[in-house]
DNA sequence: AGGGGTAGTGTGAACGGTAACATTTGCCCT
DNA sequence: AGGGCAAATGTTACCGTTCACACTACCCCT
């Protein structure tokens, strides 16, 4: 732990940073200073001459818009406030990112408003994240805290989110964008049950609204759709402390073969869990991630698990903010790639019987 | 991959959001609106009683302060852009969340940019990001465009970062924060040493800067201290898959008894290449990552690892800005905590001479 | 020649705060 | 009683931008 000595309070020196206003630049290109805010907002009335010469000056000037004035002056905001709550997460994370990037290319600043998980969001605790009335938002809304973040935003408010299941009565078409979960959850369970498992274990993350979540409903379509005994799923949290915890009661059955988990890092957790349990993997047990999180191919074994595009969702949502922002210039929605198994080694055929430890 | 309808585009309905101002407070509660200014802003010279007014019609119409007017007014900024190059780097990624913390709690905005890997930072673009002269800066400089964002800073600039280490020559006095690096890896390999390991090898994150890293040094002062050979560091890059395939031809030399990796990734990477190889992870071979990121505790075997407090770096950077910007009235400086060798699994006596495989 | 559109530009007033200075009030002192 | 001072409050200007509108040319039409 080691400290600078702090620099000196910048005391407005001689040379005080002269910030280069709209209006500097008018002066010196000979026109107004609206003509000049035309030509940087690419306003069509403007002769092109004038516009060439006062592009020349602001390129020598060195003038840069102020972001605030602009706002205040209640101009485009040009920039969003993410409310995410859990950084550490991977898909939080990699959504953020992907807004990050989208937001970038679009010349949008981006701030960043870390959500209280547990504490209940209410209106106005949102609304004061938001630097100003109007400033767009751009809500995480993967478990609870989000997505009461993102019901609490009023709905005039121009925002958007990337949410794990549409809000299901109320107002259905608030700009959202989700994942198939659900379509991805049956698929993995689907292969495990093609592998010859008789059912599968589903370790849940917890649901971000009252409802079961998707992933859960993905799991149960797929083991109904194949007439398969549908166990009850196992409340889990986010970490791997949380999956082994919760895997280590549930290794203790040895009719468990296949276990779908919520995401990877409990199934970092399953893993250590069946490894205590004596239990082989993929040999005894197979287990199933869900993201593709970095860290999943260098689990051992390494995850099967499905992947999942959380930057381009983030692209995505930020597009939609995009055009809801500036609807006649905003590009269209990037495309983002659909969820994919991916097949690695915590994953195998199910034991046959006399292979199975006996209960 | 699914979207809902977009909403209308807000058409300034009937019901306008209305945003209440400092003067729509003033009106309500009688008195001028620069004295509702002082309230909100704590100024000593308001009467007990107008202020008690003052404060109840502020939380009757839910008044907040517009931060852009604020800015714009000159007044305190209360605003920090976060410039980073990887935010799915643990180290980063904790730093950050730190900061948030610490902002949130001073009531300061946080914007967040993300630097370009590879593309050198000029002084001209890293000030382009920032969305007002004027504006605070943190940047995290662990990797080499950090540190480049960081020394392309107008020296006057309100910033402070967290970097890898001092800058060397140069105004050594900047605002600027570190962990201890150079003794935390001295420490974990002191550590091995004395498990009896001969000498102990290093497979190094890249640089921040020309010179070697801080870990490397620590490294060697160790290796030094305690007369023992040293061999040369392995460059490695940040991912798992880089860890594997350095410490594949690594590990082909069986001399090699124990490595130090520059972070907990590598690491992950370095156990499954000793899968592979059939060393036995600790009894052939002891493994030492760095950072314990989440996830380090699951890996298989679990790593010992190097705990250091990026949480609490990224709350000092911030108090150290806040310091810099209002030397009145900030906290004094967070403490945070020495970095703390964690031992779990993956190390262990150094094999004896019978036991190890043949060369 | 006068009327009407339109391209190009300028003017003044916001926006919501803070800073600097002006003003009012109340108290103490001589 | 009047001068001096400090506390409490009000007034005005300004930050850098956009918006709404006014204005000037100029062209086209009848």
């Amino acid at each position: 732990m080691q400290e600078a000595t702090p620099a000196p309070r910048s005391a407005g020196g001689p040379q005080a940073p002269k910030t280069v206003s709209i209006r500097d630049v008018a002066k010196e290109a000979g026109v107004s200073h609206q003509t000049v805010s035309r030509v940087v907002n690419g306003h069509p009335k403007v002769k092109e001459s004038t516009r060439a010469r006062v592009l020349d000056v602001i390129a020598e000037m060195g003038y840069t818009p102020n972001r605030m004035a602009r706002a205040l002056a209640g101009g485009a905001v040009r920039s969003v406030t993410v409310l995410t709550s859990d950084t550490s997460l991977y898909g939080a994370s990699a959504t953020l990112k992907g807004i990050e990037e989208a937001a970038r290319a679009a010349d949008f600043a981006v701030g960043i408003s870390v959500l209280d998980t547990g504490a209940a969001q209410q209106p106005a605790d949102v609304a004061a994240r938001v630097s100003r009335p109007g400033e767009a938002v751009l809500v995480i809304a993967f478990d609870a805290p989000g997505v009461q973040a993102w019901q609490a935003l009023p709905v005039g408010f121009p925002a958007a989110a990337a949410v794990e299941r549409p809000e299901d009565g109320s107002p259905g078409d608030r700009p959202q964008l989700w994942l198939d979960d659900r379509a991805a959850a049956a698929q993995a369970t689907r292969y495990l049950l093609g592998l010859g498992h008789e059912t599968v274990r589903y370790l849940a993350i917890p649901s971000s609204t009252t409802r079961v979540g998707r992933r859960t409903e993905g799991w149960r379509d797929a083991l109904r759709a194949a007439g398969k005994p549908l166990p009850e799923p196992l409340d889990a949290g986010w970490s791997p402390r949380s999956g082994y915890l919760t895997a280590r009661s549930l290794l203790a059955d040895p009719s468990v073969t296949a276990v779908l988990c919520g995401n990877d890092d409990l199934a970092l957790g399953v893993l250590r869990a069946a490894r205590e349990a004596g239990r082989d993997v993929p040999g005894d047990l197979s287990v199933v991630g869900f993201d593709d999180a970095p860290h999943a191919a260098y689990a051992h074994p390494a995850l099967t698990t499905v992947r999942l595009d959380f930057e381009g969702l983030g692209r995505g949502c930020f597009g939609l903010l995009h055009r809801l922002l500036e609807p006649d210039t905003a590009p269209a929605l990037p495309l983002w790639a659909e969820p994919e198994l991916i097949v690695r080694e915590s994953s195998g055929p199910a034991p046959s019987r006399r292979d199975r430890p006996k209960g």
